[in-house]
Order: structure tokens, then C-alpha cells, then sequence
RNA sequence: GGUCGCGUAGCUCAGUUGGAUAGAGCAUCUGCCUUCUAAGCAGACGGUCACAGGUUCGAAUCCUGUCGCGAUCACCA
């Protein structure tokens, strides 16, 4: 039973025998460290029940726990607030079940645990991975393996975007420009070559514009008549149809974009269980919408289209299927969710989507559950908020958007620049300073995006780069390998919990901020929040280092100091690598 | 215009179901490497929690209104 509980019950008791009344609740908080204490039970709400002085009523509950509870040692009142503090047997029984706990943190999924599943990046396969694809991605893995870690058997997976206009518009100009250009050829990452050649469709598109527009035409009626738009939907008409060259052209071309995007994954250390295709399950969707259609969940319109009417819920009426019966965006959702559902018999799904289609979600959802499916109570909508400029939006016509191989790179040369203005891995080789590096560059990068609630927006400003210090991803790496130099050089044995051990301010803190742990990985997993973490991991390193450099470790005065703080050191590491792996962050041995 | 989200120190962000004197980092300024890694530690400076009302023992937090920023309101995805 935890301590609260404990305190709980007693405030209860001594409640009844004081002034025979029944407490229903009794409210908690963190001491504060200009307090002397460890648990604070908050006095002022049960002035409600109890009409008497908030400071009298805290010192009779306060004296009826020491009285009554061994783990209370003492306490104080200030204004309405009891301060109790804790024996120091106490928290270190405590430090020595999280020592001998494994995987201290984390829930082990069961046969019954829920089964979710993440979908996160589903790129489009015309233009490179950008800035916004890195959120996307780092906050959609870190999501999963927080919900693992918090007991659920989670499904990673993504539903790449391989069909539509935008695939013909860069198949065109790459049939009309490319001169047979492969990324062998050039050398160019496939993702790249195709994204040229949607960039190339581009400008000779708008050239065709200005062109019709100088003869008289609207822009708009430019924009329909414009041969390449033409020729464009042509192409996509013949997809449809299986033009056995347009499908090889296809193929090809997409195989180059996935050997790229494969790369970029790699790099970045995502992955994925399962990958849809839109090809695959863009037709997925009509029967469900012709099925509800007959259960009078949507209605036809005069001209054959089937909507459905979302004003009870505040909304709007929204199309479910084109008149000439094609589907729309909300007609493959429809269909592939249920289709995951049947593939993985899953419970719940979370959808890695900027708060732009925060609406469309929404209707998503309330179709779903109009349709009767018990599961989309449980579809959540990780909605995250845009990366900017200091210029606006990342615009690929302007040149300004931040391709993700390149920010990687970027990011592990300055890691590189300043390891070695540092100095400090002469025990390196070569590979091994490049892993470093690497992990180091990508560590500042993936803290920086996952610290911040998902919800907000990123202001990212390519000039300043990504800070090194302070609260940041190699700050906290900097620690763990402080603490392997530490565990390289023990030469005692720390295997054995101590029973007897006087803790000092600094331990009792570290211990406190290691018991929150478990309870942090549940809330992150609830709010789906990666910046719960981080901030947690953050708060325990800071403590650590205040620890480290206030306190001598192997250079203790007796050998019980040095055995327990080098255990709670390397409790404190552990924790650090374990939270760290939820955000997808490695930790290095050196650095 | 309707709907949704955001607004906290010069900058970037924390702030649990409403609780004590609103916290970190960066930047600026002081100290600390002949003892475990100074990517660190100890400290100083810095606030009308956008604004105005309300709810109550108590509001950055909840409610209403105003202002500012963003998104969305497609037979696009």
C-alpha cells in the first residue's frame, strides 16, 4: 500500500474520533522545497466538514499520524497546510524496490492488455521528408512506446500516400524531362529525384498559366485548361484503369521514393510493424458507406451523392461519396479503419495528424460511432501543432522548407564541432566518434521537438542552431555517461541493498523524483504526451547533477556512502536510458 | 463571419484534479576545474500569467466577454 493511502486513511480515523466526521476525500500535494516535509495534505477543504481553525485542525492530524504511523516522523503546519515528513527507513526501503525492480517504470503487457495502434508519418510519395514530417514522426514513435510502456501491445504503422495526382504530376515531367535519370544515374536519393521532378511539373505548370492568362483566360479556368494539368489526370485516369505502362512507370518511381524513405527512417530510428498503402485501400470504404446508407446513417442527395448530416452535433453536413461514386479522403478513412481493426483486432487507434485536419477527425470519429463500431470510442487524434519559420510556413516553391536528411546531418556536424572543441574521447576510434556524434546531434534535435506540449506550434529558426546546453537531449546524455565513467571505475562490490543508511537531503530528493516514474509514463501515456517525459527526465538529471557535484561518490567517507550512492547512481542512469528510449533518444557511454 | 486551438520573464518553454512567495533553460552578470567528465555546479538579475469581469476560503488554472496569433469551415489529401 502506497504512503498516501496510508496518510489517507489515518486523516480518516483520526477525522472520525476527533469530530465524528466522515472525511470523503482528503487532498495531496508535493511538498515544496522551502518546506520542511515530504507530503503535504492540503487542510482547507475539510473546513467544509469540520467548522474549526485550519491551524489547529493540521496540528491534531498531524500529531495523530506520528502517533499512528511508523514511516511519519514528524511534521509542521503553515496556514492550512500539513507538512509531514517522512522517515528516512522509509524512502530507502523504497530506493531498494526500485533498485530490484526491472524495467522500473514500465507496465509488462499481458494476453488482455488493450491493443492500439499508432499511425504516424503516411507521407505523400511525390517530395522528400521535410521538418514537419520529423515531428510527425518522432512524436507518433515516442507515443508508441509510451503507450508499451505503459502496458499496452501497440501496432506502429503508417499508410503511404502512393496514388493520386501528385504522383502523376512528378511521373509527367520525370516522362517529359527526366532523359531516363535514375538515382543511380545521379547519385540522388530517390526521394529526392522525385521531388525534382514534382518541383520541375511545377514551374512549367504555372509557365502554361501565364501563358493562358496572357490570351485572356481566368486563372482559374488556366489552372483547369493547362495542358500538363490535362495530360496529368489523364495519366491518373489510366492508373485507374491498369495502363500496363503507367503502373511500371509507377512502380519504378515509387520504388525509388520508399528506398529513400527507408533511409530517412533509418536515420531518424523509427520503424514501423506495418505499412498500408493508399493504393491498396483507397477503394476500401464504399460498401461500409452504401451499408449505412441503407441503415439511414447517410442520406442521397438529387444528384446521387451521399452525405451525411452532422447538425445535431453542432457540425455540418459532410460528403461521403462523389455523385458519380467515387470516394473522397473521409470514405477511405472510414473504410481503412475498419479494415485495421479486422487485421490486427485492435481496440484502439491513434492517428499522428497535424491540427489542421482537426476537423476532419472530429467527423471521423462521429461517423464511426454513428455507424455503431463500440471501438471508436477509443480512436484518439494526436493533433500537434505545425513547425514554422521565422518567415511563416515552409514553402517548397519558395525554397524554404527543411528537409529532414539534411537537418540530420546538420545536426551531427555540430555535435561533431563541438565534441571536439571538448576534447574528451581520446578512447574512441573513428566509427565509434561518428556514432557518437550521431547520437548526440540527434538527441539535441528529438528533445527539442518532444519537449514541447504536442499540441503547441514550433517556431524552428535553421540560423540559431539547436542549443547543446542547458535543458536539452545532450545535457541529459552528459549525464549518463558522468555516471558509466563513474560505474567503470567502482572496484567494490554494490550488489547488496543496504538496510541501514543515513540519507542525506540530496539522496532523499533523488529517491522522491525516481518514485514518480511510473506514475509519469501512465500520465504521458494517457495525455499522449512525449513532453511529459522529457520534462520528467529533465527534473530527475538536474537533481542528479545538483547531487554529483555537491556530494563525492566514490570518494566517500565510508563504504556504505559509496556503495549507495553508487547504486543510486546508476538507478538514476537507468531511469535516464529507459526514459530516454520513449522518446526514441539514445544515451552514450562517453562523451 | 461560424467553429477549434494558443497567449506565462528580452527569447524558448514548464506549471498535475483550482492551493503556500508563479518555476526552468537561453541571454546578461558573480563565483567554482591539483578529488568521480565544467555539454556541469552555486548564485544574481528578470513577471500587470494578453485584457476586463465573475465563481470562492483560495484562480496562471474554472466561467463570460474583449483583443492578438494560428488552423479550419473543398465533390483536395
Amino acid at each position: 500500500m502506497n504512503i498516501q493511502k496510508l496518510i489517507q486513511e489515518q486523516v480518516q480515523k483520526a477525522a472520525q474520533e476527533l469530530y465524528q466526521v466522515n472525511l470523503e476525500s482528503v487532498e495531496f500535494q508535493a511538498t515544496r522545497k522551502e518546506f520542511e516535509g515530504d507530503i503535504t495534505v492540503v487542510v482547507f477543504p475539510m473546513l467544509r466538514q469540520i467548522k474549526t481553525n485550519p491551524v489547529q485542525l493540521g496540528e491534531q492530524l498531524g500529531a495523530f499520524l506520528v502517533e499512528n504511523l511508523a514511516e511519519v516522523v514528524s511534521y509542521n503546519v503553515v496556514k492550512g497546510f500539513l507538512n509531514v515528513v517522512l522517515s528516512g527507513n522509509f524512502y530507502l526501503d523504497k530506493f531498494n524496490s526500485i533498485r530490484n525492480t526491472t524495467a522500473y517504470g514500465c507496465v509488462q503487457p499481458t494476453e488482455n492488455s488493450p491493443k492500439i495502434m499508432v499511425e504516424y508519418s503516411s507521407p505523400n510519395t511525390n517530395k522528400p521528408l521535410h521538418l514537419g514530417h520529423i515531428r510527425n514522426n518522432l512524436l507518433g514513435y515516442s507515443v508508441a512506446e509510451i503507450l508499451k510502456a505503459a502496458g499496452n501491445t501497440v501496432y506502429k504503422t503508417q499508410i503511404i500516400n502512393d496514388r493520386g495526382i501528385h504522383i502523376c504530376k512528378s511521373m509527367l515531367a520525370w516522362q517529359k524531362f527526366g532523359e531516363g535519370e535514375t538515382p543511380e544515374s545521379t547519385g540522388l536519393k530517390g526521394d529526392k529525384l522525385v521531388g525534382n521532378y514534382y518541383v520541375k511539373f511545377d514551374q512549367a505548370y504555372k509557365k502554361e498559366i501565364q501563358a493562358l492568362e496572357n490570351e485572356g483566360k481566368t486563372t482559374d479556368e488556366a489552372k483547369a485548361e493547362a495542358p500538363l494539368m490535362l495530360e496529368a489526370q489523364e495519366m491518373l485516369r489510366k492508373w485507374e484503369q491498369g495502363d500496363e505502362e503507367i503502373v511500371k512507370l509507377w512502380k519504378k518511381m515509387n520504388q525509388w521514393v520508399y528506398d529513400g524513405f527507408e533511409e530517412t527512417y533509418r536515420e531518424l530510428g523509427v520503424d514501423f510493424d506495418k505499412n498500408y498503402y493508399e493504393s491498396n485501400t483507397y477503394l476500401l470504404g464504399k460498401e461500409v458507406v452504401q451499408d449505412g446508407l441503407e441503415r439511414g446513417v447517410f442520406f442521397k442527395k438529387e444528384d446521387g451523392s451521399v452525405w451525411i448530416d452532422l447538425s445535431d452535433e453542432g457540425l455540418d453536413e459532410k460528403l461521403v461519396l462523389r455523385a458519380d461514386g467515387t470516394a473522397v479522403y473521409m470514405t477511405q478513412d472510414i473504410g481503412t479503419a475498419i479494415q485495421r481493426v479486422k487485421d490486427f483486432d485492435i481496440n484502439g487507434l491513434v492517428y499522428t495528424v497535424g491540427n489542421e485536419q482537426d476537423y476532419h477527425f472530429k467527423v471521423l470519429f462521429l461517423i464511426l460511432k454513428k455507424l455503431g463500431y463500440d471501438w471508436a470510442n477509443y480512436l484518439y487524434h494526436l493533433s500537434y501543432g505545425m513547425v514554422d519559420l521565422p518567415s511563416g510556413k515552409m514553402k517548397s516553391r519558395e525554397g524554404t522548407v527543411v528537409d529532414a536528411d539534411d537537418l540530420m546531418k546538420e545536426m551531427t556536424a555540430t555535435a561533431k564541432t563541438i565534441s571536439e572543441e571538448l576534447g574528451k574521447l581520446d578512447a574512441y576510434n573513428e566509427e565509434e566518434k561518428n556514432d557518437l556524434y550521431k547520437t548526440i546531434g540527434l538527441g539535441a534535435l528529438k528533445y527539442y521537438i518532444l519537449k514541447v506540449d504536442p499540441k503547441k506550434r514550433i517556431l524552428f529558426n535553421p540560423e540559431e542552431s539547436v542549443d547543446f546546453q542547458g535543458n536539452t537531449g545532450p545535457f541529459i546524455q552528459y549525464t549518463y555517461a558522468r555516471i558509466q565513467s563513474i560505474l567503470r571505475k567502482v572496484d567494490f562490490d554494490y550488489t547488496n541493498s543496504l538496510t541501514n543508511y543515513q540519507l542525506n537531503d540530496k539522496e532523499r530528493v533523488l529517491i522522491k523524483q525516481l518514485e514518480l516514474f511510473p506514475e509519469t509514463i501512465q500520465i504521458a501515456a494517457k495525455q499522449h504526451s512525449p513532453a511529459l517525459i522529457a520534462n520528467y527526465i529533465y527534473d530527475l538529471v538536474k537533481e542528479f547533477n545538483s547531487f554529483y557535484q555537491n556530494v563525492s561518490i566514490l570518494g566517500a567517507d565510508t563504504a556504505n556512502e559509496k556503495v549507495f550512492r553508487t547504486q543510486l547512481s546508476q538507478t538514476v542512469a537507468s531511469s535516464i536510458k529507459t526514459g530516454f528510449s520513449l522518446l526514441g533518444i539514445a544515451v552514450p557511454e562517453r562523451m
